[in-house]
DNA sequence: TATGAATGAGGGTTCATTCAT
DNA sequence: CATGAATGAACCCTCATTCAT
């Protein structure tokens, strides 16, 4: 690689980094171009080199981000010791929780759009090498259960669409209750969602 | 009352349904001042009068319209002949997912934001003065259903959430699946969550 | 008239004439729409309340100064003594090369817009109260000429865009000859032409 | 000429096609460098190795498609047999306008240009091998009529302009008559100024 | 000769907010 | 109370030009 190239890559990363900051600082709406540009010391047309505009990286950003947190969970579950299908989702589902409200900021930034749509976009549109097939890895789970699943991609969206939803609130706002006391009825939710659609 | 005041209280109305028929149509950001107090037919300093900016007659038509849906879902329920509790919640659940689905412009302006934290500021802030005690029929409902109901309240906000979140990405991408094909999924889902929450 | 009708009448007044002496001093496209506000000592924002471009501006500008400048020179020739029909129009289409030729910027500004287009619209779009109405000037040299014109229309078009075209190339170029030395060949190419459209 | 030279003439034609394509297809000022030579297929840089700037391609072009269009008239003349000095140049004439009316993009781009000055350099500057020497033809033209002429410049010039500025008005906005509806009252008009020109 | 990433000044335009009337 | 002209900072984006490779 040569030394134009390792600039141009450069270049790049520092735009997503800077960019990643000020969305989690001062959300969306409130960074501007010209913030970033500023921040990440290069000149205002160099943006649109590597980018449409502003939602072209915000969008980026939010499948990479997700894309890791969900590759986070993931690996801290094959640490564990956990056998069991239910046990597994709730195991992942604290994970994103608990980083979630470690980092208001992302969590502020990929919002109601940890949802269906971005995460499915998240999971397939690999933007980093790096980025985990999670398609794959559910499937994995459904077989290693011993059990068959009817509607297994509907059972998923529900149980995404409600912890972070519920998520959200009781993170940003405490309300109507804190993350900690949400968690027991979550996991018991879950626990119910996953009954259902066990086939006998 | 004076003909001044009529006057003022036109005026007042006539923002906020301009306000609103914008929000719906041409979406928050979209909407600049400047529309509205043109199709308002108001000057722009008037609008200074009545409102802080853009985002404080936001808050007060989602909560206005949340609070108006319920009251429409509740009148619709009380003209069926429904007795047991998660009968009525479904119906009520498929009542609002219907007018949204009807009206996406106000699912898109309500957004994530048909979320806790507002509808229950929708529930007690009484915008109007025909805006229904929401909380007062809920706890009718809970004593008319002949169970006794541990945490009600999460238990509310966990339906709330769960059909607010799924059905906005049913309604507005069809993904993964229609609202039409959401609703059983949905209803199986919120009689497991009421059965967790009955107290034995 | 109140004061703010006069601040807002004096306020165009000002963007108008700054925008002519830049348009005619710098040229069209080197002059910003920044140019033209700093130096009427209005904010950007005014700018825009008056005009919805810098080409609405341009338009207006030369219709109204198209229309004076063939007002001046009809003025001037009703302070002479001219009977014959080709007489007058060869002096007025001298009066208006040496206008030109006085002030290059006006020339350079409406340029070959000085064409048939700009120059019926000036004529009839009466920019300002004062902007006469050319067509009935014309009209009327025709009736006192005791002639009978065949299309008169585009014997006036024939002879506008020749004076126009031509005097450009001589006032701004000398090329290929200078304006003095080619008025004896307009005048004699003008006369010819008024002939071929006198019907007998 | 070696494959390094011819390589770069490549090139250079490329960028001369392109330039012209989008010219006359956009218009000059929407037309970016970026434009040209993404669709010319060279980089950025490789233009100013070819060019000053956007103004110099587009005088080269002017020049050589002013010529070429005249070669082709003066081809398509001497395929015909016309002998009388004024036929020849109303032949050119309509021949011409009838090449422009068919291309209003070439017509556009040429435009007011299509002057005296910019001919002049057309037919002196010589960009492409193959441009004619018109002035040679002209004169060639003059002496076969027979006649003497009373500065034949001027007499061309004043033509010129005259086709020039009258057809363009016709051609782009049917204004005040169309192209064909013109054309018998420029013959007329040129017959006229040529007599004029003719030394007894 | 050829490249194309990088520049950054400058463009036009919008709009929430103010305040003299 | 009501007005609406005026503000001017801030916005996004373009593009001719340079220069290290």
């Amino acid at each position: 690689m040569g030394k134009a190239d390792q600039n141009k890559k450069a270049k790049l990363e520092r735009l997503l980094n800077t960019s990643f900051e000020l969305f989690t600082s001062k959300g969306l709406n409130k960074t501007s171009i010209s913030d970033i540009v500023e921040r990440a010391g290069v000149a205002k047309g160099t943006f649109y080199l590597y980018f449409k505009d502003k939602y072209d990286i915000r969008n980026r950003l939010i499948a990479h981000k997700s894309s890791q947190l969900f590759m986070q969970a993931h690996e801290a579950l094959s640490r564990e010791n956990i056998t069991k299908f239910d046990d597994k989702i709730i195991f992942i589902t604290n994970y994103v929780l608990d980083a979630l409200a470690a980092n208001k900021g992302l969590l502020s930034f990929i919002y109601k759009d940890l949802s269906w749509a971005v995460f499915k976009k998240a999971l397939t549109s690999n933007v980093g090498s790096t980025d985990v097939d999670f398609v794959a890895i559910y499937n994995n789970m459904l077989e290693e259960s011993g059990h068959k699943f009817r509607d297994p991609e509907v059972m998923l969206f529900i149980i995404i669409e409600l912890v972070g939803s519920t998520g959200y609130s009781a993170i940003m706002f405490n309300d109507p209750i804190s993350l900690d006391a949400l968690k027991p009825h979550l996991e018991q939710t879950i626990r119910s969602i996953v009954q259902n659609y066990i086939e006998e």
